[in-house]
DNA sequence: TGGTAGGATAATATATTACTTATCATACAA
DNA sequence: TTGTATGATAAGTAATATATTATCCTACCA
């Protein structure tokens, strides 16, 4: 014979009221009904909780005590269900996002906006690169992830929301700054910065070359979209990038499109977990969000 | 449909070995019985607590949550069994002993040997005169009474264990402190120091008197034994006392014992409890102590 | 590309719970 | 002394909890 949660809770009403009839009342039961569950208590603890002296009931020692636990026990299982409540709820809890360097450029513009909307929710953002991202989604550790092309190996649900174009850009003072329709065989002696090992966008770069049998005299290598576009503003070089990350840079001038043909390389952002992941109403309503927030500007 | 505690229990398990094979061996389960347990206290509180990624299973966030208030109740439970079971024993508790101001005399020795035998036991004594201490019995304050005569209104469960006899004291002075078996109508003009109403001593004086028909000339009236054992010393008058508060000064000859028929009065000190009252094992302990330490006295 | 390990699900048996109503016992008050 | 309020106890019952076995599903690994 056990302790049950029951057990507690008629336990604890009989030792506020100091009354079984007056407890029976409170929970809406007959006073036997009460009574057993109180001798249950006793019997499975093997000590009385109570003692009749006359007419009136006392707590003995034991009945002092275990109404502290019930009290404690009852309170903490209150506070569960609050929590979950809230956890049910879209403003509340934690939502940890985790997304590719590129998206970087937008996603501090969606997630302003979204806690916008809900206060209340704590959100985490994980910029890494392609690789590592798709490592913590390994690990279960983002809720969402917003990337490129979704990786084909791993399980994952995922929506694309969003063009995501890449362009070939240049120096402003290049010498094909101004040209039209460029064949990509024209830049066959340029040299090329590239992305990282384990970048989306250098994959796509990759791709790319490859569908046009196309392979660069000279490639560098640079970490991180920041450092290519400087390097390609003093003159470096060309490369490959995210429409979204240079588009401060092409308003301002500092970079210019070259028009190669094949360009801008159409590919979609995608919002996506991994399949099997029991998204909270939160993350839920995330994605919602940058899904429409897609919609909203293709249709703008 | 509502939590209980075996849920929390397996839940526990699970978000431990974070495996449901492994929960199920630990608590000697098959598999599905674990997987049933755990869908229960999800649909229960509404939220999935395990998300499977893969072949890996985590906690979500509700289940980090409820991970912490399982563990929490969990312990609580444990700790309360623990209370218990020592509870059980003779030696911890509380134990609360209300004695009669005459009593006073013997009880702290007694005392003083239980709690030697019981050294974690907390005594608590309390010494008042009988009215008091009958009153504090009704109110359920001591768990055991060490008195004279029990009352025969309440209802209690009374066990005499040692001899309380009454004796007429006198000064070492006084004309009759010779004298062999005297009426006690020799003394109906002698001043009688009586106990404050509401005293066993007094009572007990009171029926011995009326058993003779006797009215004594004048009485004064004094709370508390020593007072009128000062009293008597310095010759204000005779008294009924029970022979063990006035040991000391019979044998250190500042007081006298006058030979009167019908004395000793013969009576019986009691130990008491309501009826009804549920005895600790340390009360219960306590109670045969006393009653063995009498028949140890009255055989020695 | 099977094989395997881990989990979900279904069907089912059994035990226990959580109640009920009816009745009895008793302390106290009128 | 009787009536009333309160609890204990007994018997019966419907609901449910807890587990089982059997089977299916699927991610992953060799």
């Amino acid at each position: 014979m056990h302790i049950t949660i029951r057990q507690l809770q008629v336990f604890e009403s009989v030792a506020r009221h100091l009354s079984y009839t007056r407890a029976a009342e409170e929970l809406h039961l007959t006073q036997p009904a009460v009574s057993m569950q109180v001798k249950q208590l006793e019997e499975s603890i093997g000590l009385p909780l109570f003692e009749q002296i006359g007419k009136k009931i006392y707590r003995t020692e034991a009945g002092e005590i275990m109404l502290g636990h019930a009290l404690t026990i009852h309170e903490h299982l209150t506070i569960a269900k609050r929590e979950m409540d809230e956890l049910k709820g879209v403003d509340s809890g934690r939502l940890s996002i985790g997304v590719v360097s590129t998206v970087n450029y937008f996603a501090a513009r969606l997630l302003a906006a979204f806690s916008r909307q809900h206060p209340k929710v704590e959100i985490r953002l994980d910029v890494t690169n392609r690789e590592s991202l798709l490592q913590k989604l390994e690990i279960n550790e983002p809720d969402l992830v917003l990337m490129g092309q979704p990786p084909n190996g791993l399980d994952v649900d995922a929506a694309d929301f969003m063009d995501n174009p890449l362009l070939l850009v240049a120096a402003p003072d290049h010498r094909l700054a101004k040209s039209k329709r460029l064949a990509l065989e024209s830049l066959a002696d340029e040299t090329f910065v590239v992305r990282e090992p384990g970048s989306g966008t250098r994959l796509a770069m990759e791709r790319f070359f490859s569908d046009y049998d196309f392979k660069p005299q000279s490639t560098v290598e640079m970490t991180g979209n920041e450092v290519i576009k400087q390097a390609i503003e003093v003159g470096l070089g060309l490369s490959v990038l995210s429409a979204h990350t240079v588009e401060l840079e092409l308003s301002a001038g500092r970079l210019v499109r070259l028009d190669v043909v094949g360009t801008p390389i159409i590919r979609r952002w995608y919002v996506a977990h991994r399949s099997g992941k029991r998204l909270t109403p939160t993350a839920q309503s995330f994605k919602q969000f940058v899904l429409d927030e897609g919609k909203r500007q293709s249709a703008g």
